[in-house]
DNA sequence: CTGTTAGCGCATTCAC
DNA sequence: GTGAATGCGCTAACAG
């Protein structure tokens, strides 16, 4: 009644566990054909199973890797966990996701169950406040940050793999003065993380260098309540922030938000103001996660390469030798209908 | 330079290996408190973490359950995913996710994987064609299958948790029929599931109890490009069924869709035919999705309860004996703006 | 109350 | 080419 075993395919097969052993692994140097096929066709009448938890224990290695995000009700990372997942499945190689809902105490305890598991390496696109754990981590097995940049270069172990933020912003801000625009602003929440300063920097430079004005509208995360699990913090902030777009000392045409959930919330906002996209204001987002394109209207954004970028960070843990340590990725600029010339005045 | 193990800690709390596994399964029972409290010390002073594998060679479990669903880049899904980790990390139990990108041979060898793993059960999102191997798994281990009814009674080993579907659409109609509405029309891919077929069930049942026209607008899967990752079918089929919906020969003033992500869809599809909602038309999802509420109109909707939804799946596993092995759960009305009295002819 | 012992199922030397 | 022996790290009897 309980699962067939190595030793019981032997027995089938009229040969010894090792024979088996190394069939299972592919070591059919000098087995012969006939051996083989009675292996494998007791294998399949038993319909056996290697057992994970055993080979895991001899080797030291499990064929999995960790990935932690802040919640899989977040869109986006539903989309990364999806993407991981398929790039790794090339490797044959299984992923486990852990959301931390942004709790630095899961965070951790998570980080650790992972090790425990003995997976091969892990993948992290939570937001870190401090990332001396897992540069700790480190010594154990690769550690990946997605879509973080390190803060400081004594965490030198970690991979980051990322998009060009700075690049991403940059693009907004290029695509909008081609349309016209003259006075742009950004928004976001508190630049806490290295990654949005980087979109910031991007922004300014974008700016100074197109002879415009640029805004810097901060909304803060206490205008909005608290929500670990679905992540839409983001949208309600933008709800509220787009009053406050308007009233901007520089009077911006358009708004690049600093995500597309924060843009479409700004979307709402807008036209619970009563004005248009874009006829009154442009606007544009950064991810391209799939409502930009189901919104009303389809939203210009800056795409981050998700597949491309999974595939990576899968590669630095599973085929390490491949490719150099940090990866900076071009974002694409997809042009949908929330962005057009400037109103006339 | 190697994991410590069990031992080390043995060593430098001067006990034996077998009182440090005592101590680390709660089995105090007569355990000096001294000796504890140098078990403990030892344990933090090495960073000592008990090996997953070997405890689960030894006990034959593994503290996992496993997950399948189509895609994790689905809202829905994304969400359940989050929900039955909440619901298993209140048992101290992992969750093994693992999208089938829809693939009958993904899906079983997935399940097949995840047996291999050991895992106490397995929850499936997955909607399977055949259900004779998820059927076979349930020798092995409990089986959830989550919003799926099994289609027939061979399969009782099978527990099934899911919404009530042929009260959601029947609560959609009596919202509807409350609101003045005389002809209401149901958009739906072809009635492959169980699921599908409830809903119309319910639909049609409501439909004659309220005396009302009612008319099922079958979308054809083939009228969409499939795209197994993103899961968005069901949009594209929503856009592409507004015209037939407002060409229906009983010229509806009010559409329920199969679930969210098609009523987007509509809602997109209609504003393209220059129809405003719910002026023109009223409409209604089932799900409640994030983006149900951040779309524009909000939408109507009904609600699954996911988490407790989540809790009685995980419960199934973990804690069998305290629930009854199939449970169906009330949808809950969340009104918004998309719904509003019919325009007066 | 604590230590000793014997595997869990498999992969890996080694002899044969 | 193949089989027997050994141990991965841990738990569960049982002995002390």
């Amino acid at each position: 009644m309980s699962e067939p075993k190595i030793k019981d395919v032997a027995r089938l097969a009229g040969v010894s566990p090792s024979s088996v052993s190394n069939f299972l692994n592919s070591r059919f140097q000098q087995m012969r054909p006939e051996t083989q096929r009675n292996i494998q066709e007791a294998i399949k009448q038993l319909g056996y199973r290697p057992n994970n938890a055993a080979r895991q224990l001899k080797t030291g290695v499990a064929s999995m890797v960790g990935l932690l995000v802040p919640s899989l009700a977040n869109q986006f990372f539903g989309a990364l966990a999806c993407a991981v997942e398929a790039a790794a499945a090339k490797y044959h190689c299984h992923v486990m996701t852990f959301s931390t809902f942004r709790n630095p105490a899961r965070e951790r305890a998570v980080m650790a169950d992972l090790m425990a598991h003995g997976v091969k390496g892990i993948i992290t696109g939570s937001a870190l406040n401090d990332t001396e754990h897992l540069a700790a981590m480190t010594s154990r097995c690769p550690v990946v940050a997605f879509d973080i940049r390190r803060s400081d270069e004594s965490h030198e172990r970690i991979i980051t793999i990322s998009v060009d933020n700075a690049a991403a912003t940059a693009m907004a801000v290029d695509h909008l003065a081609s349309l016209g625009h003259r006075s742009i602003a950004l928004v976001t929440p508190p630049p806490q993380t290295l990654n949005r300063q980087d979109r910031i920097r991007g922004f300014e430079q974008a700016v100074a260098r197109a002879g415009i004005a640029g805004e810097l509208v901060i909304v803060d995360s206490t205008d909005a309540p608290a929500d670990p699990h679905g992540d839409t913090q983001l949208f309600e902030m933008g709800c509220s922030a787009a009053e406050r777009i308007l009233a901007a000392p520089s009077r911006p045409t358009a708004a690049i938000a600093i995500n597309d959930m924060m843009a479409i919330g700004i979307g709402i906002g807008l036209k619970k103001l009563g004005l248009k996209i874009p006829e009154d204001l442009s606007l544009i987002g950064i991810d391209d996660i799939f409502f930009a394109g189901a919104h009303d209207p389809p939203l210009t954004t800056l795409r981050q390469p998700i597949q491309a970028m999974a595939d990576a960070a899968v590669q630095r843990i599973l085929a390490p030798a491949s490719a150099p340590a940090d990866e900076l990725f071009a974002p694409e600029l997809i042009v949908r209908s929330s962005t057009a010339a400037p109103p006339k005045q």
